[in-house]
DNA sequence: TAATTAGGACTGACCGGTCAGACCTAATAG
DNA sequence: CTATTAGGTCTGACCGGTCAGTCCTAATTA
């Protein structure tokens, strides 16, 4: 692993921290004893811990996009189907390896808030959509080829298939077992399987 | 409305407040700002803020099933079908008549609380999973009755529809328009509905 | 007379944030 | 070749404020 500043260390141990406890119950003093940097120095880097909350969403988002969207759903080289199949393996490996803890990092921090800092709820809104929308032109694809029935509206199976996911994942949250993200890909190809 | 005591008043302020802000995020002093009543008495009637605020979930829980499930889900006077249309409509109304803001009181407690305190955890997993058996009577009954097509498990459509309903108040509050929980009706009903 | 309410002062731990100054390196000026 | 300047990074001490919870006395109500 390459040598990291300090401010390099913070946005790391930020969005951690975050992820496991949320935003409110991370202090400053959290992610520093995390990293050894010390209060002064984080003012240094950055003007507040919002500030700093904001970066890590945004770093988090794009290592999301890149490592997650792009070899799944993005992936021009397998076929609709496979692409959605490996998509939900992938996120259902990824909480089965947190032990069921944890939750979705964009849910969490959507539900804490959405309703008290609009910085963080535009951000995730247009997240969210994005994603949205990458599943649609998946699932029309899909459609066009023959994959999935095609009397459904794909950007409504988009959204669909997007809030069942992260209602899913915040039940493996909930209930401590990865049931509900294991049993998901059966569901949805059966309720899309052509008629 | 009856005369209430300092105990009750305290419970339905913080069931309010932890609604709107979460846990964490509630003081003491918000509550106590909020009703009127004094610390010593709060202390009185509770030994912690965590005492009441379990207490409080569970007042709302009750609450939900007398007021929202027994009227909908659990009607037996309507078809299965019916049942669900209304149930869904109650729920979208709900959150609507809040301007998309809080959220559901149940999810948002789950993600915040589950992975730090195991008596919210447990009474939630609790609450969800008896939800979705009664889904999982409904969606049964109305394959009995041809309502609904007759190839699916109704143990996990009901997973579905709960976990679906739970991103899609999520993302009501996120992206502030009702459109996720009003559109979710047809969605359902198309995919539920006989081949 | 026992349960409840009122009122207020207080505690220790912790919160996010500020500040003046020290340190290091590299460019630049005499 | 030396002295100065500049920019970037880092530090320890400290600030005002808030947190949940405690303690005590006195009044009120059932």
């Amino acid at each position: 692993m390459r040598q990291m500043g300090n401010k390099a260390k913070l946005i790391e141990a930020a969005t951690d921290l975050i992820h496991q406890k949320g935003y409110h119950t991370t202090t400053v003093d959290n992610i520093l004893d995390k990293t050894g940097v010390k209060k002064s120095n984080f003012y240094y880097h950055f003007k507040s811990k919002e500030e700093l909350a904001l970066i890590a969403l945004d770093s988090r988002i794009e290592q999301f996009e890149e490592e997650i969207i792009n070899y799944t759903l993005l992936d021009g080289s397998i076929s609709p189907k496979s692409r959605l199949k490996r998509f939900y393996k992938k996120i259902s490996d990824y909480h089965e390896s947190l032990n069921c803890e944890r939750g979705c990092p964009f849910g969490n921090l959507a539900i804490e808030m959405s309703d008290v800092n609009e910085g963080f709820r535009s951000r995730l809104s247009v997240f969210f959509q994005n994603w949205e929308s990458v599943l649609e032109s998946c699932i029309a694809e899909g459609i066009k080829r023959g994959e999935f029935r095609s009397d459904i509206d794909p950007q409504h199976i988009a959204s669909l298939l997007l809030f069942h996911l992260e209602g899913a994942i915040m039940m493996v949250n909930t209930y401590k077992t990865p049931e509900p993200l294991s049993s998901i890909i059966h569901s949805i190809m059966k309720l899309l399987e052509p008629i």
